[in-house]
DNA sequence: AACTGTCCCTGCAAGC
DNA sequence: TGCTTGCAGGGACAGT
């Protein structure tokens, strides 16, 4: 599912293939995935409008635009945002399209395909963020883009109840882990899912950001993971290669790859799905 | 206030 | 073989 890495991955899709273009016309299917506003908006908000910009805030990819306001993509559980050839053959899905022009030319098309339905896209007034936003204007901090310090993540756990995995995977404190990175981060810091955050020492606590800035950048520079029921891609439709690193997700009962002592237990912690090992992690 | 559980939705796979 | 059922998961929202 697309976590930080697979959106940063994202993110640099359209860095390159997307941004400095003209959006000449949309076309929106599905109403659900422009539910925040409404079909109408979408299209008044886009069309004619250049992208000037391309950035990402934990799982959230932003857009600047030259009308002043900013458009906003959310991939959630299996949404993906493909770059298309013109009138190129769509698969089912997808939901919105982009007719991308360079030079008063249409020379691309972006898809916006998401079977569960889950993700959105919307266009917003930066003054409105608060209002219109509100999930976006309380996220946390993101421990690429923004100031992300052993001292920051110690004040952020301070007094916290509730177990670790719950703490790593609330969006209003570090945004962009999911259920996949939080197993391999927590793996990696040899952490317990079920340890209490508040009770974290700080080299504890030095370990866990260490481990949290390795995992995502490693699973960055792997392209994201591609799991079987998502069929992650990026904007060229590649797939990552993360998957094969994991170390404990999707390998319930198997031994660990690390201290080859422990067998790798699936258990629910924060209602999620939850692999760790037996040994190494404590 | 802060945490937990449920729901949304579809595709896939396990099991009868 | 072919159907049914359950599971996957991010975040909003309701409930505790």
């Amino acid at each position: 599912m697309p976590e930080l890495p697979e959106v940063e991955t994202v993110r640099r899709g359209l860095q390159d293939n997307v941004v400095g273009r003209t959006i000449i016309k949309v076309e929106v299917g599905r109403e659900r995935t422009v539910r925040r506003t409404s079909r109408e908006a979408l299209i008044d908000g886009l069309t004619g409008v250049q992208i000037l910009t391309a950035t990402r805030r934990g799982k959230y990819l932003i857009c600047d635009l030259d009308s002043g306001e900013k458009l906003m993509i959310h991939l959630r559980m299996s949404g993906r945002l493909i770059i298309a050839k013109p009138q190129a053959k769509r698969p089912p899905h997808t939901h919105v399209v982009m007719h991308l022009a360079k030079h008063k030319t249409i020379d691309s098309e972006l898809w916006f395909v998401d079977p569960r339905t889950f993700g959105e896209v919307v266009v917003f007034d930066p003054d409105l963020l608060a209002t219109q936003m509100p999930d976006l204007a309380s996220l946390g901090v993101d421990p690429l883009v923004d100031n992300f310090t052993p001292e920051i993540l110690q004040e952020l756990f301070k007094n916290r109840r509730g177990n670790l995995k719950a703490l790593l995977l609330n969006q209003h404190f570090v945004a962009g882990i999911g259920n996949i990175y939080a197993d391999e981060i927590l793996h990696l810091a040899k952490l317990r899912p079920d340890r209490l955050p508040g009770r974290l020492n700080s080299v504890t606590l030095a370990r866990l950001h260490a481990a949290i800035v390795e995992v995502l950048n490693k699973a960055i520079n792997a392209g994201g993971s591609t799991l079987k029921d998502t069929q992650y891609v990026d904007l060229d439709g590649q797939v990552g290669n993360y998957q094969d690193e994991h170390r404990v997700y999707g390998r319930a009962g198997l031994p660990c790859l690390t201290c080859r002592k422990g067998r790798i237990l699936m258990t629910v912690v924060a209602g999620r799905t939850t692999c760790y090992c037996s040994a190494c992690q404590t």
